[in-house]
DNA sequence: CAATAGATCATCT
DNA sequence: GATGATCTATTGC
C-alpha cells in the first residue's frame, strides 16, 4: 500500500522514524529504507531551507509527499522526503536502502558496487541504483513511478538515533535514525570491532 | 583496516 | 569564486 500523503503532514522527526522499513518504489528497482535523518527547519542550519526560500529549496517548504532531490558535489543527487504541511520548511533524507527488487537494473547502474551492501548504502548510490535524478524533484510520492509503500510484512525492530554524517553546522544534533543491526547501513562496517571514530563538533560552541 | 585526495558543478555570496 | 547532506581509488601500516 502507498502510504497517504497524511504519513507526510507530521513533524519531521516523526515522518523520519517513521519510513525506516518502508519501501521506495521506483520503476523496476525498489528498497527498503533502513536508514534516514532529519532536516528541520528554524534553527537547524544544516538544512538547505535555514537560509529561506529559493528556487532550489522551494521544494521543501512545498506540499508534503513530495520528493525533493538535489545535486551535490558535482556528481552525486540525494533524496529527500518533503515532510511538515504545506509552507513550513521539513524533509527527510534517505541515506540507505536494503535492495529488494531490480538487483540486476540496480547492479548495471553500479558497475563499482563489489558487494550487495554496496548496492545502495550511501545516499548517492542509491539514487543511482533506482534511476533517481533532479527529473524526479518535485514529484508526488504518492503517485507515479516514484513512490513509498508499506511493506507486504512489517516486521519489528529496534531504532538507533546517532548525529548526523557529512555536514559541519549542528554536527551533534541526535537527527540519524537507523535500523539496528542492519547490515545495509551506510558507514563503518561491523564485521570485526567497528571503533567509534570520534569527530569534532563543530556546533556545540556559542 | 584507516586515512587521504580527487572528481566536478549547481547554488549562493 | 568558494563550498558542499558524497563516493571511489590509492596509499600506508
Amino acid at each position: 500500500m502507498i502510504l497517504p500523503r497524511g504519513f507526510y503532514a507530521r513533524p519531521t522527526i516523526e515522518v523520519a522514524r517513521g519510513l525506516l522499513g518502508k519501501i521506495v518504489v521506483h520503476g523496476e528497482t525498489s528498497g527498503k529504507i533502513v536508514e534516514t535523518e532529519a532536516y528541520l527547519g528554524g534553527d537547524d542550519l544544516a538544512s538547505h531551507s535555514a537560509h529561506g526560500i529559493t528556487a532550489r529549496t522551494r521544494v521543501i517548504f512545498g506540499p508534503p509527499g513530495h520528493a525533493y532531490v538535489y545535486f551535490i558535489y558535482g556528481m552525486y543527487e540525494c533524496l529527500n522526503l518533503v515532510a511538515e504541511p504545506e509552507g513550513q520548511p521539513g524533509c527527510v533524507l534517505i541515506r540507505a536502502l536494503e535492495p529488494v527488487a531490480g538487483l540486476e537494473t540496480m547492479q548495471r547502474r553500479r558497475p563499482a558496487a563489489h558487494t550487495l551492501r554496496d548496492l545502495t548504502s550511501g545516499p548517492g548510490r542509491l539514487t543511482l541504483a533506482l534511476g533517481i535524478t533532479r527529473a524526479q524533484n518535485g514529484a508526488d510520492v504518492t503517485r507515479g513511478a516514484l513512490t513509498v509503500r508499506t511493506p507486504a510484512n512489517e516486521e519489528n525492530f529496534a531504532i538507533d538515533v546517532t548525529p548526523r554524517i557529512g555536514i559541519r553546522q549542528c554536527a551533534d544534533w541526535p537527527l540519524r535514525f537507523v535500523i539496528k543491526g542492519n547490515p545495509f547501513v551506510s558507514g563503518p562496517k561491523d564485521s570485526t570491532r567497528a571503533r567509534r571514530k570520534a569527530r569534532n563538533p563543530r556546533c556545540s560552541g556559542s
